[in-house]
DNA sequence: AATCCTTGGGAGAGCGGTTACCTAGAGACG
DNA sequence: CGTCTCTAGGTAACCGCTCTCCCAAGGATT
């Protein structure tokens, strides 16, 4: 069976292609009449536009691109993307736009890839996660004028715009928890410090705990559980360990538990532990662990509404999507006594 | 600046616009000097191909299609489907295809999606992960003439280009540990029964306990964390609990664990775990969990090189990807004594 | 009644490629 | 030397849709 056009329905409609264009797209031009007309029968022949067509006249693309610069390993270890990935599509298919995903290992190829889709018109914007500080991509989507909402603090967005949440508050919530406990010595098992998100909460650890005068240590990892376990294991054996360890996520938090199990010690009567993100995973731990909590798909949602914004012309801002909540499990409790 | 199209190629060249296609496209027509000086332009200029426009005329997407019919939420909780999909852009990458991901909540949707895309044209070919047992997916996809291959067992595929891994020999390597061990009382909690691999497993599982004489119990659910601890908890309390349980995701094998441990039991003192995927989790675990693994990046990888060569010509084939391999780790003991 | 607006809708030129078809020139051959 | 064949490369039709430019008809205005 031949494919179905617009012409088609032009002509059984008896208008021309045009006036069908205009019916379709809900714009003036024809009369209420015509345009009944033309919906009925595309209605009747299952007319689909076509995606490349529309794409090549309207230079529109009806896609957004998402980069992932993490390896597959990574990915589908940390609950994050695939949460927030979600809720991206979510939005999208709302208003029938698509998403082009692409999997990359490290910065430069993510960066490889916007030239690309820039110069192919392959999306209408992106979505950068895991903003870094002095991030190369900001100067970047600047030249290509590519369309952007960066998930990052405005402190190292440059005035482009962004969506965050905030680090800074949250991670003083989370170290006066652990300080109300009775907790003195508190060490906080960070991501790498070049991304964006890790500076800010160091930042903020750092001036929170000189604050309360607390007695802190930060061991930067790569995120992964390997690594999480190994910064666990080293801060275990020093002397003068800290009676609380606060992770940078869900991940390291749930291998930080497994080296603190393995080692016979117990949590909460040894060492409160706290992870970052609340995925499922902090309830299924034995003991549960406290986390701070953000909706992720939620999250995602917000960022895509974002960049439709954008496009339709909002200027460059910095919208807060909230600030993570601790929510409290089993993994806190005071200090041991000895 | 304006956009780089051929035209401009063709002037700069001082040869036609076909030239010039058939020039950028290896094919035949044009002498080599010719050829090689308008690669030479399109260089300088930094051409790129114009997506629509090729897919307009030449009628190829140039992107596979990956529907997933699944909560954000279950998503992000089961590292399964985004190490796959890091496996199919690892090999979709490399040849410049793109990837269509779109996440539904059901089967319905998935299959609107499906109709959506071949009245497109929007994908060249689809990925169909899920398989069912009696798939509705089948004869739509064949009606739609929709190049697909499907992630599943042959005994589903009613002919359909399909991908599998052995879950009957795996599961049968799960049960003969675990007999090996000593144990007689055996549990199995499994994903929904509609699903293909489910029902396979099911199968095997049923024959090989046939054929050791065992004693055993499956307990369906729907692979989430929390069905999975629910069902571990029913399993545990009841008269004469079973002393070894194999579960059908990571997730719920991690869920198991932490409820065994939160009645105070242990691993493997109590119960042997066995869980299925072998995603890091298992490793993040204490006792560290015995699971079935396979390479799940590998095999999305694998399945995406099998739909470039069904769109090649390949005939409709069944392909066994791998059977998963047993890890044994602390989870796997003899039963208790008592 | 003549003029001016307004509005519905037709015609057709793109968008940036691909590809069928055709022509001009060069070499082969009788 | 004339014809025949072969090949490089030009020409232009298309793919399906959007959007500008136009004209015609009807209503309002004087």
């Amino acid at each position: 069976m031949p494919r179905i056009t617009i012409k088609e329905i032009a002509r059984r409609a008896g208008v021309s292609k045009g006036a069908v264009s205009y019916a379709l797209n809900n714009q003036p031009g024809v009369s209420e009449a015509t345009r009944a007309r033309v919906l009925k029968v595309a209605e009747e022949l299952e007319w689909v536009p076509n995606r490349a067509a529309r794409q090549l006249s309207a230079a529109r693309s009806e896609t957004f691109g998402l980069v992932l610069a993490r390896s597959a390993k990574t990915l589908s270890e940390e609950p994050f993307y695939m949460g927030f990935v979600g809720g991206v599509e979510s939005v999208l298919s709302d208003k029938s736009y698509a998403l082009a995903l692409q999997v990359v290992p490290d910065l430069e190829a993510e960066m490889a890839t916007y030239r690309k889709w820039a110069a192919e018109r392959r999306v209408d914007g992106v979505i950068v996660v895991d903003l870094r500080v002095d991030d190369p991509r900001i100067p970047l989507l600047r030249k290509l004028e590519l369309p952007a909402v960066l998930v990052g603090d405005p402190a190292l967005s440059d005035g482009m715009t962004c969506i965050w949440t905030d680090g800074t508050t949250a991670m003083h919530a989370a170290v006066e928890h652990v300080a109300e406990l009775g907790h003195q010595a508190i060490a906080r098992v960070a991501g790498p410090p070049e991304h964006g998100h890790v500076w800010i909460r160091d930042q903020a650890f750092a001036a929170i705990s000189r604050e309360l005068e607390l007695d802190v240590r930060v061991l930067h990892t790569d995120f992964s559980g390997e690594e999480g376990a190994a910064a666990t294991r080293e801060l275990m054996a020093t002397e003068g360990r800290p009676t609380a360890i606060i992770y940078d996520n869900d991940l390291m938090a749930v291998a930080g538990l497994s080296v603190v199990n393995g080692l016979g010690l117990k949590s909460p009567d040894d060492v409160t532990l706290v992870a970052w993100d609340d995925s499922t995973l902090c309830r299924l731990t034995h003991p549960t662990l406290t986390a701070m909590s953000h909706n992720i798909v939620a999250y995602g949602a917000e960022v895509t509404h974002r960049l439709f914004d954008l496009l339709e012309g909002a200027g460059h801002e910095s919208h807060l999507f909230s600030t993570p909540a601790l929510v409290v499990r089993e993994s806190s409790g005071p200090p041991p006594t000895s």
